[in-house]
DNA sequence: GAGTTTGAAACT
DNA sequence: CAGTTTCAAACTC
């Protein structure tokens, strides 16, 4: 993009880049999370902090952007990639969606109440936590520490995604939506996400129901906190993975044991309107285990040890033009064990299969 | 469009 | 790691 200063290595804010002139068509639906199709306005950033909603999604800056000084644009890729490598091992979720599954950390609102955009869980409409630090939560897509969790599910009124809403997730099936499902099966077990005395986890009280394409979000620690099985399923035909796929991937075996989740970074995204935006699995790529903070200690505090025993399937949303090619998948290693990395390859040759 | 509010990211 | 500062989005007027 910055039309202007090619030179990367040129000292940053010394252009005047308009990334407008750059990546308008890179990434028409470099949008941010949910406001539609408007650019960032970042102006002392230059669009290379997560401040950077472009940035923080992955995207270059486009056309739409009103940002001063971008780097964050195709001819910057290369140090774009550098800043984004430096980002991720501080934390290697912090490209990760935002979309579709609540801010790892929750939310912490203490003055709009989890009803205004400023949240993040309102925001990407899922329900609070109690992993949120929210004061007087009043989301209406669930509060937090509510055993019924959503509040009430009315639909969401999204200018941009008309029927594409996420509503259309929703299993639909008659009275069967996931979220009553499961909402009732861990209700009535208050033990739900304990391990028992053999260190399983009680991940078995998810709803074995559910319509084989969906897959609860990985964000939702509902191995304990009830509040979360109202989470939304992932609908993984939205992200054209193919049955077989996700037989592989989240079969009955995974079910119970509960290793393997799909972390989909684009179902909730409303800027989603056509099947040809949503990335396509396309590759493998090894990905560097990390230690720090981040789901993966959620993960494991959820899932104790029946978690360390199997790899963990995450997502990776790669910059891309718009094409629906370059999403990755990446088999993230567990925490400890089974060496340093995994890849898609490993996982289907079934090393990790029970 | 300017100014304010808000909460997340970055920093100390 | 808690507290503070910085930042940009969301919001209001």
């Amino acid at each position: 993009m910055a039309s202007s200063s090619g030179n990367m290595n040129e000292e940053e804010g010394a252009s005047d880049n308009n990334p407008g002139d750059l990546n308008k068509e890179m990434n028409p639906s470099s949008s941010s999370i949910n406001d539609g199709n408007r650019g960032c306005t970042c102006k002392k950033t230059q669009c290379l902090k997560l401040y950077c909603k472009c940035f923080n999604s992955g995207n270059f800056c486009n056309d739409s952007c009103s940002c001063r000084n971008c780097l964050n644009n195709e001819k910057n890729k290369d140090r774009v990639e550098e800043i984004k490598k430096n980002i991720l091992w501080r934390d290697p979720e912090a490209f990760e969606s935002k979309i579709g599954a609540r801010n790892r950390t929750g939310c912490h609102c203490y003055k709009a109440e989890c009803m205004k955009n400023h949240c993040g869980c309102f925001r990407n409409r899922v329900a609070c936590s109690l992993i949120c630090l929210c004061q007087g939560c009043k989301n209406k897509y669930g509060i937090k520490g509510s055993s019924s969790g959503a509040k009430e599910q009315e639909p969401v009124k999204d200018s941009n995604s008309g029927s594409k809403n996420v509503e259309t997730m929703d299993t639909g099936s008659s009275s069967q939506s996931p979220h009553a499902n499961s909402s009732t099966q861990l209700s009535e077990n208050s033990d739900a996400g304990m391990d028992d005395e053999m260190g399983n986890s009680n991940v078995n009280n998810i709803p074995m129901s559910m319509p084989s394409n969906q897959v609860a979000s990985p964000d939702y620690d509902f191995s304990v906190h009830q509040n979360h099985v109202d989470a939304p399923y992932y609908d993984l035909s939205r992200n054209n993975i193919t049955e077989e796929q996700s037989t592989n991937l989240f079969g009955d075996q995974d079910w119970q044991g509960q290793s393997s989740f799909l972390s989909s970074p684009l179902v909730y995204d409303d800027n989603v309107t056509e099947l040809s935006s949503i990335p396509r699995i396309q590759s493998s790529q090894q990905y560097q285990p990390h230690q720090s903070h981040g789901f993966h200690q959620q993960v494991e505090a959820s899932f104790g040890a029946m978690t360390l025993q199997h790899p963990f399937l995450r997502s990776s949303q790669q910059p891309n033009n718009g094409d629906a090619t370059n999403m990755q998948l990446l088999l993230h290693p567990h925490l400890h064990g089974h060496g340093p990395s995994s890849t898609i390859a490993d996982y289907e040759e079934n090393s990790y299969h029970s």
